[in-house]
DNA sequence: GGTTGCCTTGACGTGTGCGTCAAGGTTTAG
DNA sequence: CTAAACCTTGACGCACACGTCAAGGCAACC
């Protein structure tokens, strides 16, 4: 299949697709008139990276997942840098969650009270 | 006080105190050579600034609490737009700690099982 | 042969909060 | 007089994941 139709059944754009391959992350076949040639594979490699994309990862995250896959297992995340990935996410979340419920707090606390002096502020805040 | 020394007892730059200026968060007289001039009610805008910044406030955000303490409020928060501002940054809190607690147990699930088809994916995550 | 609808590469735009030069004026110390 | 340490405006850079033209080639249909 072309890029358009890949990009119609995975649900992206054309453009997206061609941003992975200049990222690396997705390669294709060149007819003779210079179209690019997709398959099934590519298919599931575009629905990995959005998967992963849609629970926070950057693209430079869903690397190795991409890699897993292209090394043949069935799974983008049963090889090990795939699972290191996973952990460290899993560590960023939850710092990530302390903080937001330390904002929380204090948000609720001004809105409850007017004296502002009452209430320490959390500390930084950089949640991806 | 002029600009580097506000930007140094605020913990801040001076291409920081400039960009709020030009955002019209800031404002600043002159002195005759052109040099801006800044008083201690300057330096606790700044501070407001920064320390809704810290609770991952954009400085759109800030807007009404500067305002708020311009108008001569005690503290930049007893004013209703900053109140506002609040309680929209309360419900976004909320529902970026749901997201992430999804994404969390996404990521627990992950890693506990190999099969990736007993977990669910969460919904789309988008937090500040 | 003209239109439509695909495809190609290239390059600039988006939002956020500044960082980082660049080129120059001002003030103070020596 | 000069060097250091301030200050000024202007403008480009960054990260991220693409969106959005622009200018053109290719294939099929009327």
């Amino acid at each position: 299949m072309r890029i358009g139709e890949l990009a119609k059944r995975a649900g992206t754009t054309t453009r997206a697709l061609r941003f992975y391959e200049s990222q690396g992350l997705l390669e294709a076949q060149r007819t003779s008139n210079g179209y690019r040639e997709y398959d099934d594979h590519d298919l599931r490699l575009v629905r990995e990276i959005q998967s992963l994309q849609a629970v926070g990862m950057s693209l430079e995250d869903t690397r190795p997942f991409v890699a897993c896959l292209r090394a043949g297992h069935e799974s983008g995340d049963s090889c090990p840098d795939s699972r290191e990935v996973y952990q460290r996410k899993l560590a960023e979340v939850d710092e990530c969650l302390e903080r937001l419920q330390a904002v929380r707090e204090f948000l609720l606390a001004r809105l409850a009270f007017q004296d502002p002096c009452l209430v320490a502020e959390p500390k930084e805040f950089q949640c991806s």
